[in-house]
DNA sequence: CCAATAGTGTCTCTTAGACAATATCGA
DNA sequence: TCGATATTGTCTAAGAGACACTATTGG
């Protein structure tokens, strides 16, 4: 009736005796790098304003990385996923509590934290920035939002022995009012005749804790991809938006210009029409759209 | 010159007194889905054997779910990355140390493992067929190659209260010799004005352990997705290959057929030419191709 | 010879890029 | 009126789908 293991338990026996405490266990943290897009202030009256892309960053109040940056994140809890946990950290920090989270990897780097083994189960966060609310955490002196930009430098490619290695450097700058750092963050994707492996590496690191920068451009190389064949950059501005914020977020997230033409066809299904047009902008009014939630 | 915390400790005071064992932590198994692909036996000498994409599935000699199977993994240790823990288990599975390897997800739902607190980092691994040499593991009575397939049963759209829901249901078969089961597993994806999420569950699930058909399900959908923009399918292959036998990849793969002429200009980028040829087939010879490491 | 695969040509249809023309508001 | 953005049209180039045609082998 009950099958028997080797040692001739059924499982309730099996369960009843079963010790996990035998062997040494990691600390899993659910840190997030979360996105939110503001506008830039702006001289002309009748210009729009320019977005800006911009992730929350809490500077640390204690050992390690003491003053530095760091995600907002925490230990996970035994009644909780990490998605969940992820989730009431946002919560604590920004007071938003319904926004797109998606899990980006999970980090797991020998002494990546100098205190013990931990690893970081990292997500990625879209709010629109009229959502935002910020609050101050406790284990944070101070929060930000700051203003990203993530740009290839130098890219190398070279083949010896069978083993083909690009390696790609990007510029990972992170402003805030007075405060500007930059990381150097080079992603090496190693292909040989059998295999392929990707890895990212932190060159340089002015003002980031642990290895967030590496977590930072991971996330932003995630946007980047999913934001030309989803909707998602729609979880970045509120329910009604212009066709042009839209192109605006999508520039800021890909770093480059699109043509507005070619645009509008392209997210033409992701879209819906309102009847409501923007007003009192110093020209033509600009219709409202929303997400069409037949579509994808 | 030491900066002190708000308990007046420098870095190495803090390093020092610091305690991890204040609260319950998580174990963390790094469990893989390692694909294959196979031929099939065939009857008629001139024609082309079909492919099969085949997973490396473990019987469990143990409780919980003693007699089911499960994917290879095994409890990531204190000194290794969950990447080399991933490693290190497909080569005491397999004995083949240098494939594709890639971090999918990380399962962390509660009661996943009803032993206790158990998160899993899930990797997926393709190797190809003339590499592969099993191994019996420790923890394993059996191991086998099953045939995978994964099949769109039904697709669910519905709207309310401005939260959007779309369902698809997904029928998992695996078999392999006399054993052949069935899993369904359900994708979710929950749109609503200010957020979007994504989740996997399991309907029914007849032979696997855990919640190992969700990983499963996982796997098969990134696979999917990346051939269609990478030359990924290539690690499924050995060095040398003919872009028939590439092009069955992709079909067994994607489920679908492919037109040969269009399927050739697609990865014409991907590969170069070598002189060789395939022999003895019974019909025109076939040249033989390599992957291009100049490109992508 | 012929069954079967290999490899190429070409037509169409769709999509992306580029650019231009026209429309409309408010100081 | 004018400076700015809004919206649509069209030409072209590139790519995907569909299908057909020719080439080559071993039994």
């Amino acid at each position: 009736m009950y099958p028997l293991d080797d040692n001739g338990l059924t499982e309730r026996e099996f369960m009843e005796q079963y010790q996990s405490e035998d062997y040494e266990k990691p600390s899993v943290a659910a840190d997030m790098v979360i996105f939110t897009v503001t506008n830039a202030e702006e001289d002309n009256y009748r210009k729009l304003p320019d977005k800006e892309l911009r992730i929350l960053l809490i500077r640390r109040g204690g050992h390690p990385f003491l003053g530095k940056w760091a995600l907002p994140g925490g230990f996970v809890r035994p009644d909780e996923t990490t998605e969940q946990a992820a989730a009431r950290e946002l919560y604590e920090e920004t007071g938003v509590a319904d926004v797109y989270l998606e899990q980006l990897y999970t980090f797991s780097d020998i002494g990546r934290d100098p205190r013990t083994w931990v690893m970081s189960c990292s997500y990625m966060a879209l709010i629109n920035s009229s959502q935002v609310q910020l609050k101050a955490g406790d284990d944070a002196a101070d929060a930000a939002w700051f203003k990203v930009t993530y740009r290839l430098l130098r890219e190398n490619k070279e083949t010896s022995d069978g083993v083909y290695i690009k390696k790609l450097e990007y510029e990972l700058k992170l402003s805030s009012g007075d405060e500007e750092f930059t990381a150097i963050v080079e992603r090496t994707v190693t292909t040989s005749p059998a295999s392929t492996g990707m890895s990212f590496a932190i060159l340089s690191n002015e003002g980031l804790a642990f290895d967030h920068a590496k977590i930072i451009a991971y996330a932003i190389e995630r946007l980047r991809g999913k934001v030309n064949y989803t909707g998602i950059a729609m979880n970045l501005l509120p329910e009604e938006f212009t066709l042009t914020e839209l192109q605006q977020v999508y520039e800021v997230i890909l770093d480059k210009e699109l043509l507005k033409a070619a645009f509008r066809r392209k997210v033409a299904d992701l879209v819906a029409e309102t009847d409501q047009y923007t007003e009192n902008a110093g020209h033509r009014p600009s219709r409202l759209y929303r997400r069409n939630w037949e579509e994808v």
